[in-house]
DNA sequence: AAGTGATTCAACCGCCTTCTG
DNA sequence: CCAGAAGGCGGTTGAATCACT
């Protein structure tokens, strides 16, 4: 029943690694490989370390050809991209750069790349609250000098509260509804699509029937097997359609509102985004250009007119794009949902 | 030169999934 | 089928380093 215990922990060595530590794992690593076992390698080599660290350090620094620090443009939009679409799945994005390990991309987000994005937010957020309240100002100025009684204190005008972040679309609505919508947008504008974007189509000659900006992410065949793995998972995302004609649909084809549900769902939840998500959305928007971004929900044109996948191209990484222009090509032209023509007869 | 706060990043922690007996 | 270990991952921590006063 079961197995021993992985290390002794009250044996084992903690903190920085020491240059001869690092040598003999990679040694003995280069020489003979894992073997399949991290919990049985310290003790091969004589380290005093546990399994799980061995690894970690292997994985994070003593690997070959791993890169550390100089993250180029390029690199910083698609771990950009990849976080609005999939979040936190540093091991996803990793896999898409490589040298850069999970590790690195964490800490060079958390640490810069989120500030940076922040940062550029904010500057554009006070210009234009400052151009907001000098409008504002001047207005008020001129119903204060015709409505001025003689002899009265001027006194300090009162500035209503502008928002926190410029509102998207439509005002009075749901702050998350106003998120999820914002996030849609984004995507779509990556080059996504939403389950509710089409109907279904078992005659499409995309092979994949590929939609969602996972999907364009996705498209390199390693983040692919990762997504694979991950979608094909039972308890991670629920197709929707499981009497659907080809199992690839069946698998690439999942239900975002199901898979928002879930724990370990692919988007990590709409509604479970990062508070700051919203924030870096807007900050995206900046950066692409707000001007751009696709409204698909009441545009009432077709996604695929109103997403251009030349637009993808300034994210950085072209070549993710290119493998998609010909199964966006492929897609049906849909400019309204109809649910049943999409989920078929109930 | 010294003190202090901010930043960076390697490493740990704990949770979840997969695997094994 | 089940319990528990291994593997994997994301979040967090804290020592080292940097920048500023």
């Amino acid at each position: 029943m079961g197995r021993a215990p992985c290390c002794d922990k009250a044996n084992v060595k903690k903190g920085p690694w020491s240059p001869e530590e690092d040598a003999k794992l990679k040694a003995y690593i280069e020489a003979n490989g894992t073997g399949g076992n991290w919990i049985a390698l310290p003790q091969k080599i004589g380290l005093k370390r546990c399994g799980k660290s061995c690894r970690l350090r292997w994985l994070n620094y003593l690997r070959p050809n791993i890169k550390h620090g100089g993250f180029s443009e390029e690199e910083d939009n698609i771990i950009c991209s990849l976080f609005i679409s999939i979040g936190s799945r540093w091991s996803i994005i990793a896999a898409q750069l490589p040298g850069r390990t999970d590790n690195d991309i964490k800490n060079y987000w958390n640490t810069r790349l989120k500030k940076k994005l922040l940062g550029k937010q904010r500057k554009e957020q006070q210009a234009r609250r400052a151009a907001s309240c000098l409008t504002l100002k001047q207005e008020m100025k001129r119903e204060n000098e015709n409505y001025m009684i003689p002899g009265m204190v001027s006194q300090a005008p009162y500035w209503p509260q502008l928002p926190a972040v410029m509102p998207l679309t439509s005002t009075n609505q749901d702050p998350q509804l106003k998120d999820k919508e914002s996030i849609r947008n984004l995507l779509v504008k990556l080059g996504g699509r939403f389950s509710d974007d089409y109907p279904q189509s078992s005659t499409s000659t995309n092979p994949m029937n590929l939609r969602y900006p996972l999907d364009v992410s996705f498209a390199q065949d390693q983040l692919y097997e990762n997504s694979m793995n991950m979608i094909s998972s039972p308890s991670s995302i629920s197709p929707i359609n499981s009497t659907c004609t080809s199992e690839v649909i069946n698998i690439t084809h999942f239900n975002v509102n199901e898979a928002a549900a879930g724990p370990n769902n692919m988007f990590q939840g709409l509604d479970g985004f990062p508070a700051e998500l919203s924030e870096l959305i807007y900050s995206l928007e900046g950066f692409y250009g707000t001007d751009n971004m696709v409204d698909g929900s009441s545009t009432g044109t077709s996604s695929v007119e109103s997403s251009s996948w030349g637009d993808i191209n300034s994210l950085g990484y072209p070549q993710i794009v290119s493998g998609f222009e010909a199964c966006q090509q492929s897609m049906p032209q849909v400019s309204t949902f109809d649910e049943s023509s999409y989920f078929g007869p109930q």
